[in-house]
DNA sequence: ACTCGATTCAAACGATCGTTTGTTTTAAAT
DNA sequence: ATTTAAAACAAACGATCGTTTGAATCGAGT
């Protein structure tokens, strides 16, 4: 194994791998996708999968990672120009600076999505690690930064919210638009702008119903 | 095979299939989980997952109908009385009649959430069938209600914001609680209580913002 | 030309998979 | 007691799985 994280430039066969296997594993599931599916698809022998990423899972936390990072590494640019921008920061302008690298990146490529939907929806045992290395951070730092443009909504009531709108977003990713619309790039967008309206109602409504724990 | 449907009463020895098949597709997904693990946790034999259930498509088909059934049988029970019921129906009251008899089934079986949570998780070519039969018109039946209440709300409109009240929905039935929240089934319920609260101020916002499609 | 590490390759390892087969057991009907 | 169909069983089918091995090939540095 030359480099299991980002050491190096990544080899012609590393990317040939991960661009097979982010296309299957998105299209089968991680169980249901084998090795042997993607060395053919990528065009090399199947011992190249372990030689550069050492077993399936590692594979799988590389797909993830590569799609991921750059989004999150855009997410954390955006939010720190925001704080630092003269204007006061709003519901509306964190969200966008939330959902505008998606898009972004959606728009280099189209299996962004439901790439990300995917590891929401294989096993724990799997995808905690993962989650946690991939989203951690920035979901803490969010969640910050919506506490402080809604200082009114207490902060256990705010993590329930952002619950509810990362559940919109990732049910959004994984099956694109609802039944009967068509399912362009154009309509994902229109998508995304429809949950950012969605969500924006969610994270501010006034809470005045009285919880019985 | 003695029955495939709900032909007759259930032996002893489907319910034991169903059951062990039911934890352990919930544990491990489908493709991960054997007929052999299914049939050794049931203390039955192998071949009697193909007797009973014809394949290991038709007994996961069978484990998820078997859940939400009587969910979806009760919610068009309530949805009717409310309609005949002679006071004007209310946003919350549909919702209400919507999530009330999933509150029910998590009572009488805790895996449920995560059993609806697993086959919005699983390869749409499994999926796409089982949901289509179990909750399309479930689906149609409640936008047509809540389109009723709210009249104001463009039908293409409504169908998105019903598409990510599902997305919040599944999210919670898959993760429970936000991270750090502990997860009981009282926390289950006030997270339905939260989430119904969102779902409603998603719903009933103004729309006043353009769309470009 | 030679060396040596990086990379690619064919082949096999043991294990597990969904499904099928044919037989045996069970239990109700004649 | 005999018949008969449902149910349970052991055993095997061919196929595929993740992983490992060891040799072949390549390419830059000497």
């Amino acid at each position: 194994m030359t480099d299991n994280a980002a050491d190096t430039a990544p080899t012609d066969t590393q990317t040939k791998i991960l661009d097979a296997a982010e296309r299957l594993f998105v299209a089968h599931g991680y169980a249901a996708t084998s090795l042997r599916a993607i060395a053919s698809a990528a065009g090399v022998n199947l011992a190249a999968t372990h030689y550069y990423f050492g077993s399936k899972k590692g594979l799988f936390a590389s797909v993830f990672h590569r799609c991921v990072q750059p989004i999150n590494e855009e997410r954390l640019l955006l939010l720190q120009q925001l704080t630092e921008s003269e204007r006061p920061l709003t519901i509306r302008s964190v969200l966008e600076s939330f959902f505008a690298p998606l898009v972004e990146a959606v728009y280099k490529n189209q299996r962004v999505p439901a790439l990300i939907g995917r590891i929401y929806a294989e096993p724990e045992s799997l995808t905690k690690p993962i989650l946690e290395q991939e989203f951690g951070k920035i979901a803490a730092r969010y969640q910050l930064a919506i506490s402080e443009v809604l200082p009114a909504v207490p902060t256990a009531e705010l993590s329930w919210r952002f619950h509810f709108m990362i559940g919109s977003m990732i049910h959004l990713l994984q099956f694109n638009a609802p039944l009967g619309t068509e399912s362009t790039y154009s309509t994902f967008i229109s998508g995304i702008d429809r949950m950012i309206d969605y969500a924006e109602a969610g994270l501010t409504q006034p809470n005045e119903r009285q919880r019985h724990d």
